[in-house]
DNA sequence: TAAAAACTAGACTATTTGGTCAGGTTTATT
DNA sequence: AATAAACCTGACCAAATAGTCTAGTTTTTA
């Protein structure tokens, strides 16, 4: 969908609420529920505001719409890992898969800060539901790996808030890293940045880095 | 100050600002500058709305006065850390440290992480001076122990990045975690984390943690 | 080809919001 | 005790904002 010829096949319809949609995402990444204007949206979409309310009934619906897109990012290999999986290879993966939609979508992940930070108003049954049983499960996979010897003892709680808190971070956290580094991070960065993070965490949970991530 | 004899001592004014600031920090870590409302601040320090404007000038000058008094928490005994010192004993006083502020200041904590999603808008003359100075002195010395042998080959630039998603993750994604939970981190709880978290950095980095956090 | 549906867009409304004003009260100073 | 300074506060203003309305145009369907 991102090449010209395959936009050309889209409704009217659907062109323009993908326009709104990406508009939407970084205004709100940018400025939060409360701080982006329907206005500037319709701008950065190139549309009338009336335009935008035509697709999106309201502003909380299209926040909404959007953030219910984000909560599918965290989708991943890792939500089917098994006790009898290899923890260094899905541990790996699992924080390569998160660098890479920090890398790729880092006004999601900056929405989704917003959110939590904002007292997650929207989360709540995201959260008493999707994300506690996820959560269980993992939490579950972790202990019968240290149970059965293949990770060294450690809370599996702290250890995927680490996760988390150290991949989200490159999304979030962006523009004190540009700022610091001097420069923006390139994919050859990104890719630095992730296999250096794979190494802090296997090491030090005990674990040996892939090969593929060294 | 903390004990109310001591405010019975303050003058009205420094009475009436303290207020308003504590009650500022809340809503803006809560909404984000834009979101906050001049009206709830007021309501929070239980004050007239005109108060609050009488003892700082705008919502915009209160905002800022906040985000000086916590650009000053960064401030650590890791800033004076030398070639000579432990970086064992260094990293994991630095850790703890930073969690202690994002126990003790969570707000403030993400105060800091909204200013920064939101473009950094008020820090330009902060990251350019103090932070990036301070940034190529700590990367200095992180080099240099690399250089003696006295810290695994490391970017030191993501290790610091690393250390700071991680500890101020307790602060600003604490409605996650407490969700995840079931229940709010206690002090203890806390200390417990921050042992987890000082043993995961200092290990991934070929470090022994000190057994004071062990 | 005509009608229905989708789409467009400027004008407008009601509400919210940051900040000002004017006059009062209380506290501090002389 | 009188005056100055600090503090207080409801009423008000101008600007900003989300959303509605209405009538037009374009596209799709029968």
């Amino acid at each position: 969908m991102s090449a010209s010829m395959n936009y050309k096949e889209l409704s009217i319809g659907e062109l323009n609420r993908n326009k709104i949609l990406n508009a939407a995402e970084k205004e709100f990444a940018l400025h939060g529920f409360k701080g982006a204007r329907v206005q500037a949206i319709a701008d950065r979409a190139q549309l009338p505001k009336t335009n935008v309310l035509y697709y999106f009934k309201s502003k909380e619906s299209l926040y909404l719409a959007l953030l219910e897109d984000i909560l599918r990012l965290w989708n991943s290999r890792f939500d089917e890992a098994t006790v009898g999986d290899d923890p260094a290879e899905v541990l790996a993966h699992y924080i390569a898969d998160k660098m890479e939609i920090s890398r790729c979508r880092p006004d999601a992940s900056k929405m989704f800060a917003l959110e939590i930070i904002n007292g997650a108003p929207n989360l709540n049954e995201f959260f008493k539901d999707q994300h506690a049983s996820w959560m269980a499960g993992r939490v579950d996979v972790i202990k019968q790996w240290i149970d059965q010897g293949k990770l060294a003892a450690t809370d599996p709680h702290y250890l995927l808030f680490n996760i988390w808190a150290t991949s989200q971070h490159y999304a979030d956290f962006s523009v004190q890293i540009n700022e610091l580094r001097g420069k923006p991070m390139t994919q050859s960065d990104f890719a630095e940045a992730t296999n250096n993070l794979i190494k802090l965490i296997l090491t030090g949970c005990g674990l040996t880095v892939p090969s593929k991530f060294e």
